[in-house]
DNA sequence: ATATTATATGCGTATTTAACCATATAATCA
DNA sequence: TGATTATATGGTTAAATACGCATATAATAT
């Protein structure tokens, strides 16, 4: 694996490393939603919310549909739910361990 | 799932957004290795590979146990071999892809 | 043609991150 | 004790990121 592949692995991390980017990516679980429909679940700044998604896009994560005036956002690759479950099961560990070390 | 777990993985995640981390973590995979292999392996100032091993290590991601003089860091849990490799599975299809249709 | 709505983008700013260099700390050895 | 080695940390700086506000763009409706 060469330098090149570390940083594109580091990329995709990158854009699941915001707290609103992973909110999105789960919300999207359920099927493809538009902005409009994104920026008051997420309860942030429209101009905002449209830079996490592209950002998101951009790392090949989402990927979008424009229909009308309005753009679609849907997940590109079902496998980034194994990636955010088994990265929660692990945190989930750590934190029982530590619970057992404490008590 | 609170803003709180949002939060939490997104830290789970920024651990593994920069290659050096990803380096090291992959590095790890043949087993436990102290500071003083994992320095000339890198090949980055050992300063700075002891704040990116003191990175992952507070995410949760390396343990580390002293012998003498010498660190020894340890992946905690090899689920983050699982999230790595999901990872890269995602993104190559995403290549492939991409390939597919520019031909 | 104008107004309206949905989304994206430019700009300024504050915060965070990464890197380097120098130095502190802690263990071992002579 | 003093020197040496391994690792961590303080300070500085440059670059990246996140955010808000204002505005651009593009599609639709009147």
């Amino acid at each position: 694996m060469d330098s090149k592949a570390y940083e594109a692995q580091a990329e995709y991390f990158k854009a699941l490393s915001h707290p609103v980017r992973i909110k999105i990516v789960r919300y999207l679980k359920e099927g493809e939603r538009c902005v409009c429909e994104i920026v008051p679940y997420i309860k942030e700044e429209q101009s905002n919310v449209s830079r996490h998604l592209a950002a998101l896009k951009r790392a090949g994560i989402l990927s979008s549909r424009k229909e009308g005036v309005s753009v679609y956002y849907s997940i590109k690759d079902e496998n980034v739910y194994k990636v955010l479950d088994i990265a929660l099961c692990s945190m989930e560990k750590a934190a029982r361990e530590k619970v057992a070390i404490l008590s």
